[in-house]
DNA sequence: ACGCGCAAACGAAACGATTCGTGAAATCCA
DNA sequence: TGGATTTCACGAATCGTTTCGTTTGCGCGT
């Protein structure tokens, strides 16, 4: 591999003049057109580390995610990468598969690993370790957070309101006539599915209607209208027939992510169930079925791309050392794509 | 940040002392333990980037990947990302999103961070884009290709055996008695998709049936039971209505990817066909599905995990130097998860 | 007590870039 | 044409490691 010396000898001109040429300098004509030449016949490439080792910045932007095998997150990561990308910064992804300690040794790694800045979807880690994290070098390290948040962390952070994302949802299905709601949320861990599940109790709450609301069991106890599933398909299919199955089942439903939604549709139409016919149903992210499915479906739908690209732009600015009054929090409203059903 | 040099004066050992004993060499017991100290109260940590500099080795894998919206590579990432860690190495992952010119510029700029090695699932690039890659450093790059390859680029791979995994579906409809069967391939520019027609093709060849065989419309053609969808969601649900609507429909239809069955198993259920029993059928990859839908599905489950975990293997053995005979190309065999319907 | 051998510590030279201060050349204007 | 001013090239130091070849020092046997 040749290096900036050997164009240094090919073109016979100084190191600091071809450095500073291969960063936008101005060279004289001449002196351009040589050391042009130069590096084209010896194929000449910068060596990342030796410049990363000079300037202290790699350029590069670590990105965690809790798994890569959710449409979701893809979706965010796509057009996040869009917006690094055109700033010249190149984004390195990382899974922590859901895993608590993989998930703070992949923060170690790309710190290890001098990235400029961090986003972070996060799940397990708590406050202390990712101030650790943050100051673990010279400088306050970039970080912002996407869809999950850490409570006690004070950090920029791009989140769905999802509180009234599930409000909004139930206040449909009140408006519709039902009284009798059941909701099927996430780990209660993840800062998303506790927000949606107080979003549907205030909803509940400020329409007057107690959450024991309803039939009673022949046994007289309620049933629990609020399940939880673990954002996966198995979780939304299963919860769904736990609900059919109760003596006096929810007339209306919310499932407040996209692999449950696709679960519990598919529990539905094995059972024959017209979603949104004969149950009031509300579902999340699964916009491709609300087109597709008929009767359409009401879903919520959350600005992936633009949380993608907001988290992006946030974090250049941070890295350009911009300081913006501090905790940047930017909670962006999801859509609700109404359906209401007519014969 | 405090460097080696701060660890050496802090103990009052040379550099080369304390560098040998962060590389795993032997030092005094005595010593050990002032470097453990230093390093503790100065909170060193070694700079990646002086490192490899030096070593010209980063411990980091490149990954590249057509989307990280689809299941099938996050599942394929996960047991690669964990091969690799577990020899100490990181992987690093990218997306194209399925453009070209992403492609190429991923790999690019993969290789300017000196990536030890390469994992791709490629698309557009050509045989020489890649020769080029290769060879864009001193040593031949370490590469492995996963699920797709491109024709003329010689490169360890592991790929599935897609020709046999389409003949046994096809085959499977066969035997239960089908003579008129279509299939839903992805975009023939991907490898995969062109081997899974091959497949198809084949078995009907092998059974002495015509693809042309089955009545022809109206006006004499012949309708087309290939259908070439984008492996999306809604090419399978569309294509599947578009076979529905034939004069003629195929009596069992094979669907060759996640998305595209979850398109089809949608559109199927829109309008009432009950799969396996009105029409015979055989999807790809969506093994919850198949668990899940009644009468369950014949699914094609592809060994992701297997995939994953293999091209690991073999990346790590090319970048520690093993000359395996030259290209090593591992066929991963499909399995079919075979459901006959039965009343 | 002496020297031998081995293990461990050391000094210094890289690795491949950037950058700062300086000086030479080119340009400008009168 | 000469001096002022700008432009551009250069040398050398530096970033934080690893590593090679060498020296130091410890323990042991006789």
């Amino acid at each position: 591999m040749s290096t900036i010396k050997d164009v240094s000898k090919f073109s016979g001109l100084s190191l600091a003049t071809i450095s500073k040429y291969l960063n936008g300098g101005n060279v004289r004509d001449e002196n351009r057109q040589r050391i042009d030449e130069a590096v084209e016949a010896l194929g000449y490439r910068v060596n990342r580390n030796a410049r990363s080792l000079k300037t202290n910045r790699t350029m590069t932007v670590g990105v965690v995610m809790p798994t890569l095998s959710v449409p979701f997150f893809g979706s965010v990561l796509s057009s996040l990468d869009e917006t690094l990308r055109e700033a010249g910064y190149t984004s390195f992804v990382c899974s922590y598969d859901f895993d608590r300690d993989l998930e703070l040794e992949k923060l170690r790694v790309l710190c290890n690993n001098n990235v400029d800045g961090i986003v972070l979807a996060a799940q397990h880690v708590s406050a202390k370790e990712l101030n650790e994290i943050r100051n673990s070098r010279g400088s306050e390290m970039p970080m912002v957070l996407v869809d999950r948040t850490i409570s006690g962390f004070v950090c920029d952070s791009i989140v769905i309101d999802n509180l009234n994302a599930t409000y909004g949802a139930v206040e449909q299905l009140i408006n519709a006539g039902h009284r009798h709601i059941g909701i099927i949320v996430g780990p209660l861990d993840i800062s998303t599915a506790n927000e949606r599940m107080v979003g549907y109790r205030r909803a509940l709450e400020d329409y007057g209607i107690d959450i024991e609301t309803g039939p009673r069991r022949s046994d007289g106890q309620h049933e629990d209208l609020i399940q939880i599933g673990r954002y996966d398909f198995e979780s939304g299919y299963r919860q769904f027939n736990n609900f059919m199955d109760m003596e006096n089942p929810p007339t209306a439903l919310c499932v407040t992510n996209y692999d449950m939604t696709m679960g519990a549709v598919t529990a539905a139409h094995e059972r024959n169930i017209i979603l949104g016919k004969d149950i009031g149903f509300v579902g999340f992210d699964a916009v491709d079925l609300c087109r597709i499915v008929s009767p359409p479906l009401s879903i919520v739908e959350q600005p992936t791309q633009l949380m993608g690209q907001k988290a992006g732009e946030i974090l250049l600015k941070r890295m350009a050392g911009e300081d913006l009054p501090h905790p940047q929090v930017i909670r962006l409203k999801s859509y609700l794509h109404n359906r209401i059903y007519k014969e």
